[in-house]
DNA sequence: ATACTTGCAAATGATTTGCCAGTGT
DNA sequence: ACACTGGCAAATCATTTGCAAGTAT
């Protein structure tokens, strides 16, 4: 879904596109992972006009609500967002060294399989992303 | 690891073993699932004597870089903390409905070898435990 | 014209820190 | 005794909320 697609549905549910729901959609867009409403509201580093902090979180919220934007918990550091269809399943977070490592979603579609038939609990992998050590902070601890 | 040696690991890193960390300790072995600081700090609603906030975070932080307490990130809610040996990795959460499920080792287990095997990433379920729905949730909605 | 939205300030919840008095060893 | 700790207040971070002014439809 583009950003594009996004003001659409945001008209479907009758909701005003406005100019700093276009920036975060924008920004959301730009940035190649997953960012903090601060850095949305710091215009990315100067990339995008900076716009008010407590608007840029109402609006994260409401792109959330209509499922256009998702956010993340990357361990101990502010929530991140990011476009919907960009799919942070697609990724896994290191503890140690935070980098977020891409994984082939056919990966974790088997973990998950193992869980719920184990279980019957379903594993979402997309809001709390899997947390761990990357092959790298793996080799160079324990 | 019980309480009591706990204390033992306290001496032997050259800490002192005082009133309000024996209640922290006790408090969380009491406790049958990780709990807040502010529910420690309230006396596990009253079966412990009630201590401050501040210093039951310090002696959170103090026991857990000895190792014999660890915190795990369920939601959106306050971090929650439990003795080491409660492995928090034999637990998932549901996101909708808050519920710990428990899982058995071996089960994780597979997911994380498939996982590793496909990219290296080692994930631990301990500190960020796996999220997603419980079997009650999936069924209800989607 | 009329709601929905914004910006700014102040509030909230979780956690941390400064400081000095208190206490384990 | 002396350094490690505890309690209390104030600070910090992430996020939310109240409200009057602004704007998309």
């Amino acid at each position: 879904m583009s950003a594009l697609a996004a003001e659409r549905v945001l008209r479907r549910n009758g909701l005003r596109v406005s100019t700093a729901r276009r920036l975060v959609l924008e920004a959301l867009h730009a940035a190649g992972e997953p960012v903090s409403a601060e850095q949305i509201a710091g215009g990315l580093g100067g990339r995008f006009p900076r716009s008010d902090l407590a608007s840029v979180y109402r609006n994260l919220d409401t792109l959330q609500r209509v499922g256009v934007v998702r956010h993340v918990h990357l361990g101990h550091t502010a929530g991140r967002y990011a476009p919907a269809e960009k799919a942070p399943s697609d990724y896994v977070v290191c503890e140690d060294c935070g980098t977020l490592t891409a994984v082939a979603a056919g990966t974790l579609d088997a973990a998950r399989d193992a869980v719920r038939a184990a279980t019957g609990f379903v594993p979402s992998f997309s809001h709390v992303p899997l947390t761990g050590r990357c092959a790298e902070c793996a080799a160079a601890e324990g």
